[in-house]
RNA sequence: CGGGGUGUAGCGCAGUUUGGUAGCGCAUCUGGUUUGGGACCAGAGGGCCGCGGGUUCAAAUCCUGCCACCCCGACCA
């Protein structure tokens, strides 16, 4: 028994062995992604995408019930938008990709594929806007942008990645600053709530904010590794670009008014996220809320009468609103396919064959815990239910267990990079908040500021990089 | 961009040292027996040996140029 489960799972190298090899095993045997022909560009697919579908479901919903609207922008940039805001050319030019010919003939000016869309769509808020009466303006757009990346990984890092990108505008700061803290509320929620992964949130330092934001908010989660992620962005942009491209409106007392301005945005990132959280060395572990097939019924001596029969009706007696797949392939044995859907990572398998037929009952096994146990056939609705809640709570619980066993406080600079290089994960510590000593850590270690966390800690007045005066309580660690 | 490595069937590889009919495992297809933790038997299909040039009677193998990809260090949701 112990020999088989070894053969089991020599296909994914374990994580332990070697994560990124791991991560790779996972993504390419499970069928989410594949490679294209294009270097840093992957194809997703139907198993892949369906994730993303039920996030999109979720979210645009979560959108749409706090006013928003969806609306769409054209990929393509002409250069001289994309150099209206300073910081944010210098910031994004480096991995630009550019059109510069339309059939033959050279373009007279240089067209950019998106690398996120403030620019495009400032300048068509600057055509619209003109009286405070139309404000807020609360638009999002699902779509893809391109950033022409060194070193890419599916999903985590890729050159062209799928996102929504929310671009707000409002008469006062407070109102702009509203928005991008309930914006980074709904993608807390989302992370926790659908997708199982505990997120620390928290404002971004100067030196890791978006180019051309006021203030950025982010939130991260730690992956199996010890690697941090930031999972979602949310951007306070002040006047930055409504100046820059001179958006305008009169304001209740008749003044010309610049709006106060917000963006935010998640992508397909997340995906990877709940692949580095969740998995295991069998594979994906989805969680239920988002896994594409929740629950996954194998027959068992399918042949045999009256056992498909069974099973086509438990399927209908569960309801429409949990997704379900039959598999009831004849080429493959039962064994054979307990493990294929174990490492797609489906929450709850169910068995059912002549044994439990006579028995009116179903054999039931969990992917998150590996339990296997019979159940009654009678209520089985209800049982199903509430253990995709209970896989959804342990999932969630596991992973904040594992957060905080890799969460450390740290004395000073010498025990900080011992800690970090023995065991990578999230390090707090006091700050003083100056450049030049975050510039030194990232030196000194590869490891970042990922945040100052809303949730403060008090850890002494001195920062523990340098001994000056401590400003704030930072996570740092090593990112994706 | 700097350092190291690899290109042979869909995937993973052997064969290259010493030139001589292009192989193995998995996957795929057909037929049959199976079915409660990756079943078994029999058969079949599948190759520009990364690309170009050269040496040779003969090149996956030797020489040469190019290309691609992977890993490790500086930029990034």
């Amino acid at each position: 028994m112990a020999k088989k489960e070894k053969e089991f799972v020599q296909d994914i190298t374990p994580m332990e062995v070697d994560f990124p090899q791991w991560y790779t095993d996972v993504i390419l045997k499970t069928d989410l992604v594949d490679y294209s022909p294009v270097r840093g560009f992957m194809v997703i697919k139907p198993y892949g995408y369906a994730i993303w579908e039920n996030i999109q479901k979720y979210m645009d919903k979560r959108f749409k019930d706090t006013g928003h609207k969806n609306c769409y922008f054209p990929l393509l940039i002409p250069e001289s938008l994309l150099k209206k805001e300073a910081e944010h050319v210098e910031g994004f030019a480096p991995e630009v990709a550019w059109v510069t010919h339309g059939g033959k003939e050279e373009l007279q000016e240089r067209l950019c594929v998106r690398p996120t869309s403030e620019t495009i769509i400032c300048s068509m808020y600057a055509k619209w806007l003109k009286s405070y009466r139309e404000l807020p303006y609360l638009y999002n757009q699902w779509c893809s942008v391109v950033r022409w990346e060194k070193t890419t990984r599916p999903f985590l890092r890729t050159s062209e990645f799928l996102w929504q990108e929310g671009h707000t505008l409002h008469e006062t700061y407070e109102e702009a600053q509203a928005e991008t803290l309930q914006m980074l509320q709904i993608y807390k929620e989302t992370a926790e709530d659908l997708l199982a992964i505990p997120v620390v949130t928290g404002r971004k330092s100067d030196k890791e904010k978006f180019a051309g934001a006021y203030a950025t908010y982010t939130m991260e989660a730690l992956m199996h590794d010890g690697k941090a992620l930031q999972a979602g962005t949310s951007h306070n942009l002040g006047q930055h670009f409504t100046q820059a491209f001179e958006i305008t409106y009169l304001d209740r007392n008749g003044d010309m008014q610049n709006p106060y301005h917000t963006s935010w945005g998640v992508s397909t990132r997340l995906i990877g996220g709940i692949i580095m959280v969740h998995g295991d060395n069998r594979g994906l572990v989805l969680p239920p809320r988002v896994a594409p097939v929740q629950v996954v019924m194998i027959p068992i001596a399918q042949h045999k009468e009256g056992v498909l029969d069974k099973v086509y009706e438990l399927k209908k007696s569960l309801g429409e609103d949990i997704r379900i797949e039959i598999d009831d392939s004849t080429n493959y044995s039962p064994g054979w396919k307990f493990n294929e859907w174990e490492m797609k990572g489906v929450p709850i398998r169910i068995e059912v064959g002549p044994r439990d037929i006579e028995n009116n009952q179903v054999v039931i096994f969990r992917r998150d815990t590996l339990e296997k146990q019979p159940v009654s056939m009678d209520g089985l609705r209800e049982t199903v239910l509430n253990l995709l809640d209970d896989i959804h709570e342990g999932l969630l619980e596991k992973a904040r267990t594992m957060r905080d066993e890799k969460s450390y406080y740290v004395s000073d600079f010498k025990d900080f990079s011992k800690k970090m290089e023995a065991s990578p994960g999230f390090a707090k510590a006091m700050w003083c908040g100056s450049r030049e000593c975050e510039d030194n850590i990232k030196a000194q270690t590869s490891a970042t500021i990922r945040c100052i966390p809303f949730e403060q800690e008090d850890l002494g007045d001195k920062c523990h990089f340098c001994g000056k005066e401590a400003k704030h309580m930072v996570y740092v660690a090593k990112a994706y």
